[in-house]
DNA sequence: CTATTTATGTATTGATTGCTACAGATATGG
DNA sequence: CCATATCTGTAGCAATCAATACATAAATAG
């Protein structure tokens, strides 16, 4: 049996420039003529490939975590606590700010517009960020147990924070906040656990 | 010359079913069939009455403003400068985690969400956010001039950074964070500014 | 070679989008 | 009553939506 044509374009080269119209567009923003035309395709090649827009997403949104998260894990491999949270806080603001990107992050952008849409983008959206929430107060709570952090801060409960001012700071980002502005919302929530 | 056949419908009464939708599906995943039959009236007396959708819903973002954002007031009235964000950040987490309204705030939803989209929206949503910020600033300068601020802390840094938890919190509010985790984050917000 | 399998390009599907033409209804002014 | 002005419901506009049918092209297996 023979195994058929093979296929003519890089399918990561495609969802890297399907990933750039949704970042910039928005799920509902973004229609399959846009997505065929950046992806250098033609609609059946893009549902053989990718399944329909709502799968197409899912894995857009995989390769945005993999190829633009890279700084949660150097924060997460920061010798302290401090310094883990001092890299989350840093690194968001100048990836945020990065205006070789669209404005905004794709997962809080996601978060906020898909909620009455598509169900299975939320559920892959909920456990990407509690997965994340999760790692940083397994390091925190490492911390405390070793005495490293101040005694009065939950670690639960300033993980979920340091999330929160990420994400306040996506949403800044996304109404054209620059670098300046989202450091400094950093630097005010760093305060609060002093160096 | 006759003053032509009376409307049928309230207008009030009409532009509040239709932010109904809009702050559950937001502007884009709402279309003119969903919005007609939640406000109980047919196309033409929609187009008659608010123009198009997008100036619709431009509408619809003032009443909400004016409609939810009271407890914005409340704050501003605040006896003392620690009180007013004390409301705010408490509010916020009151008001995100009411189970009578979508999930979320309209306004970050926007911002996040209209971005490639209609300009007249984000220039809208644009000025009610700086005046926002504007009117908390002024209320921490004064604080400061009065010595009742703690001296490290920059009214103009301090007011962005109240304003970006509490879209955080909306975030967090969209994605399905109750009362607690709300209160919480506003809490632990707080810890800066010792009371 | 033929048979099989998969990818591609063209052209199109039915459904839905925002929006409106048109005719009839209901008010006021004369 | 008549003329004018505005609203209402039906019905439908062109454009766009996500998704496909179909024929052809390009590969392997035998």
């Amino acid at each position: 049996m023979g195994m058929g044509r093979p296929r003519e374009f890089d399918m990561d080269r495609a969802l890297d420039h399907a990933l750039e119209v949704f970042w910039r567009n928005g799920y509902e923003g973004t229609s399959i003529a846009e997505l065929t035309q950046a992806m250098g395709i033609n609609p059946p090649s893009l549902y053989a490939a990718f399944g329909n827009k709502e799968e197409l997403f899912r894995k857009a949104l995989q390769r945005y975590v993999e190829q633009h998260g890279r700084y949660w894990d150097d924060a997460l491999a920061a010798p302290t606590a401090r310094g883990m949270v001092e890299h989350l806080l840093r690194e968001a603001a100048n990836f945020l700010s990065n205006e070789c990107n669209p404005r905004g992050c794709l997962m809080v952008r996601s978060v906020v517009s898909c909620s009455d849409a598509a169900e299975a983008i939320q559920h892959q959206l909920a456990s990407q960020r509690s997965e994340a929430e999760a790692r940083v107060r397994a390091r925190l709570e490492r911390a405390k147990d070793e005495g490293l952090m101040p005694p009065d801060l939950d670690p639960g409960d300033f993980a979920r924070y340091v999330m929160a001012v990420m994400e306040g700071m996506a949403v800044r980002a996304a109404g054209g906040a620059g670098r300046q502005e989202l450091e400094q919302i950093a630097e005010m929530a760093l305060r609060m656990w002093p160096a």
